[in-house]
This record gives structure tokens, C-alpha cells and sequence, in this order.
DNA sequence: GCCAACGTTGGC
DNA sequence: GCCAACGTTGGC
């Protein structure tokens, strides 16, 4: 089993939302990066767990645990036009992009910073993606160890 | 295939 | 709102 983190920015989905959604289950879709693309495709597996993580906010965090309930499959968003993340060099018969389905397992008794994450960079958590200056993917793959230590921190 | 211009991400 | 980082695009 892997870990993953996956970052959303709460003003448009954030655990909130997720909370309050039939089954605590999304469709984790408009992914359109290359890298991003074939970890969801590849790499995530049913049963893997996923730290959601708030970016784009005034406390970027950790918030809470999810489960990945649906592996990779086509995201149709990118056939609709009339969707925001249309993409029309996407053809349905070879697609593009993918999503997973992920379901909230458990909100953090208290969100873990970036701040905090930061602080444990040159130590428990020396190497982990998210911390890497200019780092832009919005699902990064988490060491076992990592996801241990910032549970921990909860 | 190179690389400059451009767009996006995301912390601050 | 600024700006660094870096992926993508497109001319050549």
C-alpha cells in the first residue's frame, strides 16, 4: 500500500466539502499535468491512503486522511465543453486524463501546517516532496515513514 | 530538438 | 498582489 498527498485549494473543494458528500466520496477530477496524470493512472491503487492537504489559503495544511476507493479511470470533464477543464485534444477513445475516487477516512484532530511540516524538513521529514522549493504537483507520493511521523503530530 | 515566451501554481 | 519555479507551447 502507498501513501500520497493531495493538495486542493478549500475555497473550491476543500473537507468541507468532502465531508458533506454522499458516502464522504469524490470524483477526484480536472487533474491535467503530465506527471500528476500517470500516478493516477499507474501508480494509485484501491486501499491506498492519501493525506488531503488545503494550499492556496491563509493556513496551508494537512486536514485530513482519505482512502483511494477507485482507481484510475477516464476523467470526463475533459470531453464536456462546457466544463472549466474542457480539454479538447482529449479524445474519448484514447483519453487523456484521469481521476480516482477517494473517500474521507478521518479529518485530523487538528490540521497539521505547512509551518510545522517545514520545521521537521532537515529531519523527520529530510526529502519529502511537498517541501521541495517550486514544487507544483498537486498529488505527490509520501514515504511511509513520513506519513507515520505527521500523524504523529496530530 | 532548442529555447524564449507564456501560463500556472502556490507561498508569502 | 508579488514573484519564484517550472511545465507547456510554438516558432524556427
Amino acid at each position: 500500500m502507498r501513501h500520497w498527498l493531495m493538495k486542493t485549494e478549500p475555497s473550491a473543494f476543500g473537507l468541507k466539502t468532502l465531508a458533506a458528500a454522499p458516502r464522504r466520496t469524490t470524483a477526484w477530477d480536472g487533474v491535467r499535468n503530465y506527471q500528476v496524470r500517470n500516478m493516477i493512472r499507474d501508480e494509485m491503487k484501491k486501499g491506498d491512503l492519501a493525506f488531503l492537504y488545503h494550499s492556496s489559503c491563509a493556513v496551508p495544511a494537512v486536514v485530513a486522511t482519505m482512502t483511494i476507493v477507485r482507481p484510475g479511470y477516464p476523467d470526463p470533464t475533459a470531453f464536456d465543453r462546457k466544463h472549466p477543464h474542457h480539454d479538447p485534444d482529449s479524445d474519448p477513445k484514447n483519453p487523456r486524463w484521469y481521476m480516482v475516487d477517494v473517500r474521507l477516512r478521518q479529518a485530523l484532530p487538528r490540521p497539521i501546517p505547512l509551518d510545522e511540516l517545514r520545521a521537521h524538513a532537515n529531519k523527520e521529514l529530510k526529502g519529502m516532496l511537498l517541501l521541495r522549493p517550486g514544487n507544483r504537483l498537486s498529488i505527490t507520493p509520501v514515504e511511509a515513514a513520513h506519513w507515520k511521523f505527521i500523524l504523529s503530530l496530530e
